[in-house]
DNA sequence: AGTATTTGACCGGA
DNA sequence: TCCGGTCAAATACT
């Protein structure tokens, strides 16, 4: 196990490095798209074996540019919850938030003392399926560009054990195409809802398509994607501040 | 026609 | 009483 877990954090850290390096040359340097994707492949690589290594995988995974994991208690979330910073490279980007799994938004509600309303949302096979999952997304207030997501409830329908089985197997890529059939894709979603210019609400989170999804100035989708990927999109910035899986 | 989103109302906890 | 979370009807979209 020693030797598992050495070589995992050799990769993840590489994983960082690579990561920040690509942040840098993406946010400063905009003329070099192919420096920034031959980073974002290596990226994927490394982030696929250290996902491999980590066994079955901590649910709540990531997937985005810049993957960032911290054991911060901040503040007051009960247990059983995950929560998950999600960045986005751009406004066009708000598909990235998709964490393959089909969400169904069930209402916003205005946050006391928050600029941006807090969206609510349950798993589409809540009734069929009796999936009790939900998640929260609000964004954050310093920072347009960054999610707050918080998951709640395990994921009890097909479509979730399925992608977590595609932790080993395959990412959830052929589950997010299933649903595509439904839903618009991510960003005729994102642009669909209602999304001000200044302060727009948090997107519904539709299932998007894995891959190497680059239209403007977005990140790669990771080669793995975990079961329970929160904001495991594309272009997420991932942080997760508490991974609580007693439920 | 079926499904998802929006939005105001309602309910429970602090 | 206030605030956060959920419900459900109306509406929009595919």
């Amino acid at each position: 196990m020693e030797d598992t877990t050495a070589t995992l954090a050799t990769e993840l850290d590489g994983l960082l490095a690579m990561a920040r390096e690509l942040e840098e040359r993406v946010d400063g340097d905009q003329g070099a798209p192919g420096a920034a994707r031959e980073l974002c492949a290596e990226l994927a690589a490394s982030v696929d074996r250290a996902v491999r290594l980590a066994g079955s995988g901590p649910r709540g995974g990531n997937a985005g540019g810049r993957a960032r994991v911290n054991g911060q208690h901040r503040g007051g979330r009960k247990a059983g919850a995950v929560r998950a910073q999600v960045r986005v490279a751009s406004m066009q980007d708000l598909g990235s938030l998709d964490d393959g799994l089909s969400w169904r938004k069930y209402g916003q509600k205005d946050i006391l003392g928050a600029p941006y309303p807090r969206a609510y949302f349950r798993c589409t096979h809540r009734h069929s399926q009796g999936c009790q999952a939900t998640k929260q997304v609000q964004r954050a207030a310093a920072d347009p560009l960054l999610f707050d997501v918080v998951y709640h409830g395990a994921h009890t329908c097909a479509q979730a054990t399925a992608v977590l089985v595609g932790t080993d197997q395959q990412p959830p890529a052929s589950l997010g195409q299933e649903q595509q059939q439904q839903q618009s894709s991510p960003a005729e979603a994102s642009e669909g809802m209602q999304w001000p210019a200044e302060p727009f609400t948090p997107p519904s989170f539709p299932s998007s398509p894995a891959g190497c999804y680059t239209p403007g100035n977005s990140w790669c989708q990771l080669a793995g994607n975990y079961g329970y990927a929160a904001g495991g999109g594309l272009g997420a910035d991932m942080d997760f501040d508490e991974l609580f899986w007693n439920m």
